[in-house]
DNA sequence: GGGTGGGGATCGGGGAGCAAG
DNA sequence: ACTTGCTCCCCGATCCCCACC
């Protein structure tokens, strides 16, 4: 018994010998060069069904150190923000007919990060796509030098060339400053992990909106963006009382919240309002509905894979300005208790 | 001005010159030869170290034939299930030090997954891997001579060659056994989508708890794995009322069924018990805390890879058995009213 | 002078054959 | 016998130069 022996793909001598002409030839209407007239071409082309033959990536890589593939690199995978973006980057990607060749990792590990792009330019990507929850991240990246472009997905702008982002801080505002009309003057921050930029500036717009309006910004208490988190900083919060809101980092910990607040005897909104951010698919069928600040992933996604298109100058396309967030209110939140502080 | 130039990578030759041996010896070194002596492998690893040289995957995939790459095509890749999967063989096959090319989908869209297949053949991937959630999925790709190895991840056998999977029967038939034990009686179930292998795997399990144990099934509800179609099939179970438990097929439905149930002023676990299946990170700190079936995917996205190296020959592995699933009980269960049907 | 072919270098490694320390 | 170096070809394309109709 021999080895299963892979049948040997044609080459593009074999395309010629078929076609009766030469690996040149060939190799013109492969690159659609000119000067190859058309009866030729179409020789050709039959030949090249016929043989059901392809270029060898690897051959053609090697030789023009272009490979028409993109490295995305993501970290947090497990969140819904980048494992949503990511998805919609892949679609974006084959649609423009790139490959994408994926390195996910939960969290952000500066050397592993590092590896995993250099390894991604070892293997001839044309550009990276970092989609990156923590500063750390970014820096690591931006830092050294690839010798592709580099797209970065991240909510600052700190030393970064290349950048799409949703419009964290106004959607952030937006929710606070909801709060502030609906009559609250209490309002807690649960914050997301040390580190994280939307954590960053999610808090800030949250300061802002309070520091203008002259309330006062008490510590916020800061959460791993887990349910458990929020949970548990819930059980805190409970055991204070003297607020009547809570700006939740995003929705996860918001149902962790309220699930504290639910075991505590504090009723949502009728006791303290609550708002979370993400907008989960499931957070508009908690009881109370959860109003959440809405984020638009998909276009994220195309607007991460039209700026590569456009550092690759295979079309001319703006950078693209952020994209807006939308805040949803639902029933979780209300007019603040008129009895309470 | 001239061309940005990409910094050249060091080549084999950089490291032989640095180390001051021939690139035949460095090759030695790098593909694990014998006969090189270890004060010689140390030299050249510390060139190598020092240069910080990798080999080119092309040239090397261009002379070996071979690419160290891996397809995965994924659908349903917003559902919780195959992105985790898809997450989890994703860290499995960095660590075996193979690249994955993914493409992922929404839905199952039996051309498009064949044009991504054939894409990812092209780019010499070594073998693909689908995480299917439809039937026609599996068959789409199962139908056709792709030339390399396919690793299928879905919980139907039929037709499948390699293939891993959780084991869904068994999960959903703990969960309405479980129920039975505590009492219940009439105990209906919301499906998933119509084509999904782990809806009619879940379905069946329930229909076969039922029927042993004498037990009349009605006929289930049909949802698409949203909230929003548990919302509504929970809206006109709730109205039915002749049932005392639910064995919902996602937390996601789960929890729009128990919204809609909360609604109409059902309570949960008081008048109707619910039980879901996928155990989301939110679903412990629901108001009640959602009972659930645990899936394992990060065990699953590593069999995938296992069965991927043992289908390449690079190790000897085992067809991997079911990964079994965990019942995970929470205050949504309660044995049924003793005034209710 | 537009179309085509021939020959050869090149990309970055793998590997064979052989000589030499 | 073991280790190492040298030389040369191979993988499959791109691309350049030059000649030929």
């Amino acid at each position: 018994m021999s080895e299963p022996e892979r049948a040997r793909a044609a080459t593009i001598f074999d395309v010629a010998r078929l076609a009766g002409v030469s690996h040149q030839t060939v190799s013109r209407v492969l690159n659609d060069l000119p000067n190859v007239r058309p009866a030729t071409r179409e020789r050709v082309e039959k030949a090249i069904a016929q043989l059901r033959y392809v270029p060898s990536p690897a051959a053609r890589a090697l030789v023009t150190r272009r490979s028409r593939t993109i490295g995305l690199v993501v970290t947090g995978a497990h969140e819904r923000g980048p494992s949503s973006t990511a998805l919609h980057f892949n679609a974006a990607a084959r649609d423009a007919r790139y490959a994408v060749i994926t390195a996910s990792m939960m969290r952000t590990d500066v050397a592993e990060l590092r590896a995993a792009a250099e390894l991604l330019v070892r293997q001839n990507v044309e550009a990276i796509v970092l989609i990156a929850t923590d500063r750390s991240g970014v820096d690591a990246l931006e830092g050294v030098e690839l010798g592709v472009p580099l797209v970065t997905v991240a909510s600052e702008q700190r030393g970064v060339r290349h950048r799409v982002t949703l419009d964290q801080f106004a959607g952030a505002r937006a929710a606070v400053e909801y709060l502030v009309e609906l009559g609250h003057r209490e309002i807690r921050h649960v914050a997301g992990p040390e580190g994280s930029m939307d954590a960053s500036e999610r808090a800030r717009a949250w300061f802002q909106v309070l520091s203008d309006r002259g309330l006062v910004a008490r510590e916020p208490m800061q959460g791993d963006w887990t349910p458990e988190s929020g949970f548990e900083r819930g059980r805190a919060l409970a055991e204070q009382r003297d607020f009547t809101a809570v700006f939740v980092a995003n929705d996860q910990m918001a149902i962790g919240v309220m699930r504290a607040f639910a075991v505590a005897g504090l009723d949502v909104p009728g006791d303290v309002s609550v708002i979370g951010f993400d907008d989960l698919p499931e957070s508009e069928f908690l009881s109370p509905p959860l109003a959440t600040v809405r984020q638009d992933f998909h276009g994220l996604g195309g607007d991460a894979m039209a700026l590569v298109l456009s550092a690759l100058g295979d079309e001319a396309t703006p950078d693209p300005p952020l994209r807006p967030t939308e805040l949803v209110v639902r029933g979780s939140v209300a007019p603040p208790a008129p009895h309470l502080p």
